[in-house]
DNA sequence: TATTGAATTAAAGTTAACTTGAAGAATTAC
DNA sequence: GTAATTCTTCAAGTTAACTTTAATTCAATA
C-alpha cells in the first residue's frame, strides 16, 4: 500500500476522497461551488490542506441536516477569511441551523394538524380546503422542480 | 367571454387549466405521468370529465403535503378502477398520508435533538459525530440529487 | 370564409447535486 | 524506463417536475 497521503505539500484528491468517503468528482464539484479552495502544484494537480478534510466533513454533516450547497456556502462565508470552522464557529452556525430546523418542524406540524382537520372532510375544494394554499405565482422563482417541503429557507 | 367550458362531450384543457390554476403543460405532464386520463375527441383534442378537476385538486393538495408524483400515482392506484377520490377514499388516503408526515416529523425531531447535543461539541469527526450517518453506498438508488430530507418514504 | 385563438406533438431547456466518459498529462511503481 | 495509476479538463448525462419553443392543426368568431 503506497503512501499517496502527503507528498511534499498538501494532500492529493485521492487521499481526501478516501478519508471523507466523497468521490473525487464530488470534491471537484464542491470546488466549482467554492466550498473548498485547494492549491495546485506546479503541474496543476490539486493539493489539499489537512483542514480541508474537516471542512468537507462540515459540508457533509450540514447536508445531512438538510441544507443545500448554497446555504452551506453562505454559512461558510460567515467565517473569517476562508478559515475552516473551529469549535466556536460550529457552535454559532449549529445554533443557527437549529433554529432553521425548528422552523421547518413547526411548519410540518402545522400542516399535519391541518391535515388532521381535513381527514373527515374530503371536500378537496381548491377554494375552501385548508390544505391547499395557492402558491402565489408572483413569488415563484426559477422553473426547476419545487422543493418537497417548500422553497429553501434562507440562513440569516 | 366565450364558453369553452363544455362543448358536447367533456371539458377542454384550457377550461380545466383555468379552474385548477394549473398550466396546460403541467396538465399534459400529469397525463404523461398517468395521474389523469382524459379522452380525445375526433380530431385528437383532450376532453376532460368534471371529476378530473377534483382529481387534479387531489394531486395539488397531495403535493402540498410533500408527496412526489410517484407517490401520488401510487395512492391513486389504490382506488377502484380509475375512479376519482371520493370522501371515503380521501379519509383512507389522508390517514395514510398523516402517518407518513408523522414519521417525517419524528425523523426531523430526532435529528434536531442530535444537533442540540452537538452544538457545544464541534468535533465534526466523521467517525464519532452523531450527526453524520454514513449513507450506505449499497442502498443508494439513482444518481440524481438526493432529497433534502432523505430518500422519499414509500406509501404503503 | 378568413382570421384569430386554442390545441397537438416532440424536443430541448431548467435546478440541484452530482456522475460518467473521453482524451490527454503527471506520478508512481516496478 | 516503461507500464500502471492517478490526475486534469470539459462536455454531457441523471432525477424531478415542469416550462419553453417550434411547427402545425383545430375550433371559434366576425
Amino acid at each position: 500500500m503506497p503512501n499517496k497521503r502527503l507528498e511534499n505539500r498538501g494532500l492529493t484528491i485521492g487521499y481526501v476522497s478516501e478519508r471523507t468517503g466523497l468521490s473525487p468528482s464530488a470534491i471537484r464539484y464542491y470546488e466549482d461551488e467554492r466550498l473548498v479552495l485547494p492549491e495546485r502544484n506546479e503541474s496543476g494537480h490539486r493539493r489539499y490542506a489537512r483542514s480541508d478534510i474537516r471542512r468537507l466533513s462540515f459540508v457533509m454533516i450540514s447536508q445531512g441536516l438538510g441544507f443545500s450547497i448554497a446555504e452551506i456556502r453562505e454559512a461558510l462565508a460567515t467565517l473569517p477569511e476562508h478559515r475552516t470552522p473551529n469549535k466556536g464557529d460550529w457552535a454559532r452556525i449549529s445554533r443557527k441551523f437549529g433554529a432553521v430546523l425548528d422552523a421547518r418542524i413547526a411548519q410540518m406540524q402545522a400542516l399535519r394538524s391541518r391535515l388532521d382537520g381535513c381527514i373527515g372532510c374530503g371536500c378537496l375544494s381548491l377554494k375552501t380546503c385548508a390544505l391547499y394554499n395557492k402558491r402565489d405565482k408572483a413569488a415563484r422563482r426559477g422553473q426547476g422542480p419545487r422543493y418537497l417541503l417548500g422553497d429553501p429557507v434562507e440562513i440569516d
